[in-house]
This record gives C-alpha cells, sequence and structure tokens, in this order.
DNA sequence: CATTATAGTTAGTCAGAGCTAACATGTCAA
DNA sequence: TTGACATGTTAGCTCTGACTAACTATAATG
C-alpha cells in the first residue's frame, strides 16, 4: 500500500538529516519533526515493515535503497516546487510551508509539466 | 477550528451541486462524491455545527452566507488550479484530480501568487 | 390501506496519526 | 558501582473521517 503523508514526510526527514549529519536517530528526527518520541517510533515502524528504512547496529537509522529512491523522489518535488513559488513571487517562508504540504499530493504528471514549464519559461534564480 | 479537507470537499459539492439542479440532497452529496449516507449525515452535521450550511423545510441543503463564501473560496482555487496544470500541457483529468487535492493545501498567498502569474505570462485559453 | 422504495439517522467499527504516562536500557560521571 | 540523564519502546487515549448494519420516516404505488 502506498505510503501516506506522514510516512513521506517521516521518510524525507531522515533523507535531509542524513545529508546534515553522519548518523541519525530517532531523537532527530522528532526534533527535526516536532514530534514526540513515541510518534516517531510508530513512524518508523511502519517504514521499516515498508522496507524504506533499516536500523544500523539497532541504533542508527538508514535509509534501504528503496528507500532512497521514494525519499529523493519526494524531495525533489519539495525544492522545485518550493522554487518555482519563489519564483513567481511568494516569500520563502510560505513557499516552504507550501511545498511542504504540496509535494505529497502532486501527481507524476503534474510535477512534471511543471518542472518542463520552470526549465522553459521561468527566470533561473537561486539556487 | 479552520475546516478540514473532507469539510471543505461536501461545502464545494454542495456549491458545485446548487448551481447544476434547483435542490441539493444529502444522497446528491453522497452520490457525487461516492461516499455513504452515513458518511454524508455526520460531515454535513459538522458543517452545520460551523454555520457553513442549513436545511431548507428540514429537507434539501442550503449554503448560509458564510458558507457560500468559503465554497467560493475554495471553487476558485480549483478552477484557477485546473486551468494552470491544463495551460502548462496537464491531461484535463489529472488536472482535474490534482487541483482537487491541492487546492485544500495551498496558502492564500501562494494561490494569489499564481493567480497573479497566470494573469501576467500564462497563454489564456478555454475557460 | 398496505407494501415497497427512497432518504436519512443512529450506533458502532476501523485505520491513520498524533499524544501522554510509564517503563526499559544504556552510558557516563561522581 | 550507583545514580542520573538520554534514548527508545509499550500501552493506551484522542480525533478525524471513512465504513456497515440496522433502524426510522416519508413517499409512491398497487
Amino acid at each position: 500500500m502506498a505510503l501516506q503523508e506522514s510516512g513521506e514526510m517521516y521518510l524525507e526527514t531522515i533523507y535531509v538529516l542524513s545529508q546534515q549529519q553522519t548518523s541519525v536517530r530517532s531523537i532527530d528526527v522528532a526534533e527535526h519533526m516536532g514530534f514526540s518520541k513515541p510518534s516517531v517510533t510508530r513512524g518508523l515502524t511502519l517504514l521499516k515493515e515498508e522496507g524504506l528504512i533499516k536500523k544500523e547496529d539497532n541504533k542508527y537509522i538508514v535509509l534501504t535503497e528503496a528507500g532512497k529512491i521514494l525519499a529523493k523522489r519526494i524531495y525533489e518535488r519539495h525544492t522545485v516546487l518550493r522554487k518555482f513559488f519563489i519564483d513567481i513571487g511568494v516569500d520563502e517562508e510560505t513557499a516552504t510551508e507550501d511545498a511542504c504540504r504540496i509535494e505529497h499530493y502532486i501527481s507524476d504528471t503534474t510535477f512534471e509539466a511543471i518542472k518542463a514549464y520552470i526549465r522553459k519559461y521561468v527566470t533561473k534564480t537561486t539556487e
């Protein structure tokens, strides 16, 4: 069964944290997302059942290959949407917030169309 | 407390049906949304508590002024997003589906930015 | 007038996804 | 070595928002 918005957020957070620090723990995810430890335990259990993450040394959270692919996909949606919103004049904070929600609801088709459109028509600004 | 996605969908459906037919009943909403009758009963109860709809002759569902304002707001998001997606090359069906989900998650700020952007730069096609 | 179909409600279930309280474990420093 | 802090888990609650089953009420028809 496909991942819910919630699961996608956990996955994305792990992906982002993995790039910022050498190891990712449950508590890091909890702090980053502003959720309680038990909520994270539960969320990560589901991701583990889906084979998207695993525990290294029974301690550190790492993405499986499948997890990495999915996380990258979601994160790309995030960055592209965010950039698009900023390009058309939305302030950074709102752009980030909106990208963060919409990334879970946009179809592949529409996302690719936006990407193609940006490539063609929208001013290239900061990355 | 602000309306959830679910409440917004009921409201929008009632608004759309009101424009297509002279009266709207619970069962019409259920059929249009593909939900069971009890689900609709529950959904409409909440909307009534929020003062967004009322029953006419204890039978027909009508939007209150507040409900109408909100419904229009959501429906405008829907139509504008849908049109935008189509304009940038998304097929109608996908555009409709995506608009239907995203309309609930986009902020005023970003929506207005998209609207302004379309007005300036995007080809005016069919309405 | 009785039967049947349509519409709506009540009651109770389930899944998703948060929460707190309480407990377990492990590390580190006095 | 023992106590304290950090981390993680278990158990159980809550809310949202679907569902079915079963009931009620109304309307339509023979």
